[in-house]
DNA sequence: CTCAACTCGGATAACTTGTGTCCGAGAATG
DNA sequence: CATTCTCGGACACAAGTTATCCGAGTTGAG
């Protein structure tokens, strides 16, 4: 199981995007954190196709978020770009075989299906309660007051 | 983000070998789930190698539990298919591109890593909650008690 | 108003990972 | 002691992810 590795740049960008209106080019988010300029695109454009991040076009064109950053939280993020869907899917084990079950019986999800949908659950509430004005914060926090303003004069220049 | 379908069989397989000592052999498991034979041995290859079930050769042989199924978490048998890494690997973008934070300055993980760690854990700890005797039970409870009894039998013919 | 330059967007290839399969090594039974 | 059954690891195939490209559309300047 193995969770997408663009998302991890989705979010970085969501960070640096806070707290700057200016539409900022996807090349540039790229460079920025040195990683395929071209990969990054898709990313972004799976942010914009879920409504996190505005795409003008244009000379002065690029992405900015479309909400403050206190109002996305990073499972948003994390569902915009690895999919919504949970990771284990009940393929209905019990309907098959000699002894399969009634498929009349089968109205609810067997324990294994149950069990597997509440940890789905905890993992996604985990990370609903985070916010992207979070990592902004951690960031100032642990790294200095001066590297996301920093970061954002770099990135609009 | 995906889980390995091979999980399910692996539970289902632990469900019905709980309560029997006596060996089943992978062929007739395959069977009874009406699920590919050799792909299903590999699966249950993973548990033998993870400890959670012994396997014996030769002609009355096959695979049995090694535990009591209360003492045998779901966790266990996700890490032991789908292994124990966890989804999200931090690659240190920040440490990457021209505003990079110095090496000696990231000693912690950095806030998005924190997060899904965090996640990780919770999911983790919601399978570790539960245990193969608890889906047991649940099949008796539901589907009806003689489910598992007949389940057996069928196995042990 | 025209043009040019810059932007995003979806459609297009290479690769890693998971899926499925096969045959050989080993052990218990008759 | 031979046979028959079992597991175990090594071998192809497919799907999803990673990475890339070029065209459509828009903005801004001339």
């Amino acid at each position: 199981m193995k969770m997408s590795g663009g998302v991890e740049w989705g979010l970085h960008c969501c960070v640096v995007l806070s707290g700057s209106g200016e539409p900022v080019p996807a090349a540039r988010l790229a460079e920025f954190h040195d990683v395929s300029a071209t990969y990054l695109a898709k990313q972004l454009q799976a942010l914009s196709r879920a409504g996190l991040v505005r795409s003008t076009q244009g000379q002065a064109g690029g992405y900015a978020l479309t909400r403050p950053a206190a109002e996305i939280s990073v499972l948003e993020v994390v569902e915009a770009i690895d999919g919504a869907d949970p990771a284990f899917r009940c393929t209905e084990v019990r309907q098959r075989g000699p002894l399969a079950a009634a498929p009349e019986a089968c109205t609810r999800p067997c324990g294994i299906a149950a069990v597997m949908g509440a940890a789905d659950r905890a993992w996604r509430e985990s990370l609903r309660a985070v916010t992207i004005a979070d990592l902004a914060a951690d960031v100032t926090r642990t790294v200095g007051v001066d590297t996301l303003p920093r970061a954002r004069a770099w990135l609009t220049r």
